[in-house]
DNA sequence: ACTAATTAGTTGTACCTACAAGTAAAATAA
DNA sequence: TTATTTTACTTGTAGGTACAACTAATTAGT
């Protein structure tokens, strides 16, 4: 529909990285904005989302806090209410560790499961749908964003 | 330093498309983590931020809220409250416009300007330094992000 | 073994975000 | 000119985020 200029109405950019910088923020949250809108249905946030792929892709063995964190998209946010809110939905089961008690075996439950499926379903036609890339772009854009983060 | 897999521990993903939705938004947290960090010494967010780069876009002219809605990377969230903030802060200023009663001629302030040339003196040798993009990159990148958006 | 340091996770808080419902002014229609 | 619709912004709220300070378990150092 329009580039990032014409998306935020700016004249121009300083150069193209700044361009880049910017169009990297709004590129995601147009993104997130999408993605959220499949969710929303099915009542849970991104980040619920996310951590209950992670789960999905270690089960059936459990992981701990640090582990899930090491592997979220945004490991900013509050983890424990995180886990919370997703116990208390029965999407997960969380066990006290007996061989470190500081620690949580947390792994995804059969609810869990069945609920990812319905939203991988779902998110994969719209993915397809709003996203205009083959996956040869796709690759050259994995390497560019690789490369900003200096990789 | 590392690719996204590595970042966020992923053994693979199931094609480069679903690769590359999840490495915008990991870039784009990362992105914003190194602007919050250079931003936060002046209490300034960064949706806050942006606002007054827009003002200053339009400066010496007042724009009103839904124009700086429409130029804003995150559209989202609740301006009346950001332009609140930013008076409080007297880095811009507020007057219902006579034209038109419910609008507000928004305008950047001196003490706004300053901040941002501040601001903006210490980012872009930030940016240059955590940024690792040639312009040509940076092009190549801007345009496969315009497409994946549709453009 | 005893102390210090580190690690894993919790709690609390100020702030931000998304979004729905509301008010008031202006534009349009009858 | 009055009624209806649209536009511009406000208010309220449930929840999320970033981050600092905390507790408790484990590990390392002596």
């Amino acid at each position: 529909m329009a580039s990032i200029e014409q998306e935020i109405k700016q004249r121009k950019f300083g150069n193209e990285l700044v361009k880049a910088n910017i169009n990297v923020l709004f590129t995601a949250n147009w993104l997130n904005n999408r993605i959220s809108t499949v969710l929303k249905p099915f009542n849970v946030t991104h980040e619920q989302f996310n951590v209950l792929r992670i789960l999905k892709g270690s089960h059936p063995n459990a992981m701990c806090q640090k582990d899930i964190l090491s592997r979220m998209i945004a490991p900013n946010s509050n983890v424990t209410l995180l886990i919370k809110k997703l116990k208390d939905k029965n999407l997960i089961s969380v066990l006290q560790s007996d061989r470190d008690k500081r620690e949580y075996e947390i792994s995804i439950a059969e609810q869990g499961l069945s609920l990812l499926s319905d939203i991988e379903s779902i998110l994969q036609s719209k993915v397809s749908e709003f996203n205009q890339l083959d996956e040869s772009e796709a690759k050259t854009l994995n390497s560019l964003l690789d490369k900003l983060r200096g990789s």
